[in-house]
DNA sequence: AAATATGCCTAGATATTTGATGTATTAGAA
DNA sequence: TTCTAATACATCAAATATCTAGGCATATTT
């Protein structure tokens, strides 16, 4: 079991948390960004943030413009309404879920039936 | 989003701690138990559970006793040397995930970079 | 007698992530 | 100046884990 395993189903809504704070993020960015606040923790490759974010973009929950800095393009995401409702909503479910696990890995035998 | 979409990866390491405390467990047991403690939020199918024991199983981590109750056979399974070595690095994987997550869903835009 | 619970199992479909690979520009080090 | 690393997008094949949906059989409750 990789570190990276446990990410799995969390990548889409660690994304639209860094939206609702952020505001407006790109692809590059936002791969570093996770990668900072987590000191390295979560690694996200290319392979799975961009069919992640296209995704979230096909799902209606992200709007994208396209900026040229030089040559070189952006796409810049941000949240869209419904971007907004889904950020909340995965949020919640996410957090009751570590809730939940934090307590499944700290019980006690004693504890239980 | 559904809430089962988060267990991924950590179906394992949980089978792990539950026999680490428990010593001793058969599949169907192991489901009921964790539909209990984690209050029905955990509802592990046998699709899952089974295939995950047999790989734990093949991986050396588990060791198995056959039982017939009457005629009900019954597979009890226990951890081995290298399941109990195992359980605590998964758990200890498994807990530093769980903070960094926390961390990650309850930061605060002000606080980052 | 019928329905529910116990108890094991597999096969196919689905979804996500990884690793590899590709293209191209820009900045900085040697 | 040349080479390397960083920036920035992208896709595809393969691996992996889980779920859905089935199957089989015994035991218990209604």
């Amino acid at each position: 079991m990789k570190q990276s395993e446990l990410i799995k189903g969390t990548l889409s809504t660690l994304v639209l948390k860094l939206l609702e704070e952020r505001g407006r993020m790109y692809g590059y960015e936002i791969a570093q960004n996770l990668k900072e606040i987590s000191e390295g923790k979560v690694l996200v490759k290319e392979g799975s943030l961009y069919p992640a974010l296209h995704k979230l973009e096909a799902d209606g929950f992200l709007s994208v413009e396209e900026e040229f800095i030089g040559k070189r393009i952006r796409r810049y995401y941000s949240l869209t309404q419904n971007g907004k409702t889904q950020s909340e909503t995965a949020l919640k479910e996410l957090r009751g879920f570590l809730e939940m696990m934090q307590n499944l890995v700290s019980l006690k035998p004693s504890l239980q039936s």
